[in-house]
DNA sequence: CGCCAGGGCCTCA
DNA sequence: TGAGGCCATGGC
């Protein structure tokens, strides 16, 4: 732990030292293979991991980690072993329409395609939308995209960096653009802010302790 | 008990 | 293109 320090200009770059030095690196996502990493991006879609780490141990328990796997499972079946997940009839369709695509494509090829094409074929999926996609891009197949999630919104805009309402793009771009990073970099970022949010900065903030504190303008105010 | 959790789709202006 | 309704479990 290092002693209280100042940003004197808050910056995406500099907010980034200071959680890593604060934190270490997280090593994400928890997950055992990029298969995983996938259906978890969709389980956890406004739901506690938690909730999404029992679902993913029944999909394990029942020799469920590929696509023809979890095609191969009747609706009713693969949505009884997503329940604790929630949303479990949904996600169940989504995770088949993901299994899809990656069947018929082959899922060793798509690791070759490019990521402006992969992305687009990510978000043609229906089920699959601007955040579960890019967990995909950069957890699974590793390219560097920056993942705007609940935390991420929230945790920069009470620093004051965003406003927060901006459209998805808009911020991924704002973000990317002025912290032109590796995957593995931006990899550490989004786990880090996940981290602290969790921590932190909750949607109901634990301020006091809270390292940011001294130069947030959420905790100051 | 109510609130919240690593969204996205559909519908309707 | 934006707001609102909907999907659902489990922890606190």
């Amino acid at each position: 732990m290092s002693p209280a320090q100042t940003l004197p200009c808050l910056d995406f770059g500099r907010v980034y030292r200071h959680l890593l030095e604060e934190y270490g690196p997280q090593g994400w996502w928890p997950a055992d293979s990029p298969f995983e990493v996938m259906i978890g991006a969709v389980l956890t879609q406004n739901t506690a991991w938690r909730n999404v780490e029992s679902a993913i141990r029944n999909l394990l328990q029942a020799d469920l980690l590929s696509a023809e796997a979890i095609l191969a499972t009747p609706d009713d079946t693969l949505a009884d072993l997503l329940r604790p997940s929630g949303y479990f009839n949904v996600k169940a369709r989504r995770l088949k329409n993901l299994c899809r695509y990656i069947s018929k494509t082959g899922y060793r090829e798509t690791f070759d395609i490019p990521t402006g094409e992969l992305r687009q074929a990510l978000l043609g999926i229906n089920g699959i939308g601007p955040e579960t996609a890019d967990d995909i891009l950069l957890y699974a197949y590793e390219r560097p995209v920056f993942v705007i999630d609940a935390y991420t919104r929230r945790f920069f805009s009470r620093l004051g960096l965003v406003s927060g309402n901006e459209g998805y793009e808009i911020l991924r771009n704002r973000f990317e653009t002025s912290l032109d990073a590796t995957a593995a970099i931006y990899n550490e970022y989004h786990a880090l802010i996940v981290w602290h949010g969790k921590e932190f900065c909750r949607s109901k903030p634990l301020c006091e302790g809270c390292t940011l504190r001294t130069t947030c303008g959420y905790a100051k105010k």
